[in-house]
DNA sequence: ATCTACTCCTGATTGC
DNA sequence: TGCAATCAGGAGTAGA
């Protein structure tokens, strides 16, 4: 499931489409997360990429006079191709073509989306977002100020991209083990110190994570098909009964909102 | 205002 | 063995 060091991997992966002119769009199936605007996209044709950038789990990429905006959603992969094949594989999506290679959207679940704005920063699906975790913005004051008023469980809030951005299923139940606090602990009764062991530990986790060139799951492949290699260091999501590597204690799993949770009951309190 | 459940989708896994 | 039911999950949305 890419979340945000896959996304940022996903960036710097289709860097060689910096100063690229679109020749035009091959869409295989309009229907993903939000049906594709396709006479909305062609504004596009001939303008050069000036600039990819990631902001929260989205993919911007802009041209002079309009951007698009690509989420993975689930599932979602992008990867560069020569532009002698045309043939869509299963699940490709959606094509972008350029002089001698396109950059090809494939999508199993097709919780992925490619909208087409002219200012990305007014989209619906942008600004309403909160801060980047690694930029300075996201400390330990700003973060006890947001949870000290919540009393939803401390893992809806981190995931919740309305307060910080860029963190999913994954690598929450890391950054809270990690953290040594239980994943039901509610907001208001998060403390300070309690805040800062969170920020060490996201942006540690999750430049490590980018590092590494995203984790690998089922679903990620970034573009240019190599695996990233963060699984072989996840300390409890998805080891349900396994000992936890630092008390032998068995890691338990239930549900928060839905999502799958991993915790050590004797190491996060 | 916050918070939770529901929803979209398909592939992998589980159950009979 | 095979088919059906269940689960996984990002994030917008509706309703509590």
């Amino acid at each position: 499931m890419p979340e945000l060091p896959e996304v940022e991997t996903s960036v710097k992966g289709i860097a060689r489409i910096q100063s690229k002119t679109i020749k035009r769009f091959n869409i295989n199936q309009l229907n993903l997360r939000w049906k594709i605007d396709v006479s909305a996209l062609e504004t596009l044709v001939g303008q050069r990429i000036l600039n990819i950038r990631r902001r929260a789990k989205y993919i911007i990429i802009s041209c002079g006079k309009g951007s698009m905006i690509i989420h993975l959603g689930m599932s979602g992969t992008l990867r560069l191709a020569k532009n002698t094949t045309n043939v869509f594989k299963t699940h490709d999506h959606f094509e972008i073509i350029f002089e001698k290679i396109k950059l090809i959207f494939n999508d199993p679940r097709r919780f992925g989306s490619l909208h087409f704005t002219l200012n990305p920063d007014d989209h619906f699906l942008i600004k309403h977002l909160g801060t980047e975790p690694l930029s300075n913005t996201f400390n330990n004051r700003y973060l006890f100020n947001v949870v000290k008023k919540l009393s939803s469980p401390i893992k809806s809030i981190l995931m919740n991209q309305r307060w910080v951005v860029g963190i999913g299923n994954i690598y929450v139940n890391e950054i809270l083990f990690a953290s040594k606090i239980n994943p039901r602990r509610r907001g208001k009764y998060i403390t300070k110190k309690m805040c800062k062991e969170i920020v060490i530990h996201t942006k540690k986790i999750l430049n490590r994570a980018i590092k590494k060139g995203g984790t690998t799951l089922k679903d990620f492949h970034n573009p240019s098909g190599d695996l990233g290699y963060f699984k072989i260091d996840l300390k409890v999501y998805n080891r349900q009964g396994e000992p936890c590597f630092v008390c032998k204690n068995k890691i338990d799993a239930f549900k928060i909102n839905q999502r799958s949770t991993f915790v050590c009951k004797k190491c996060q309190n």
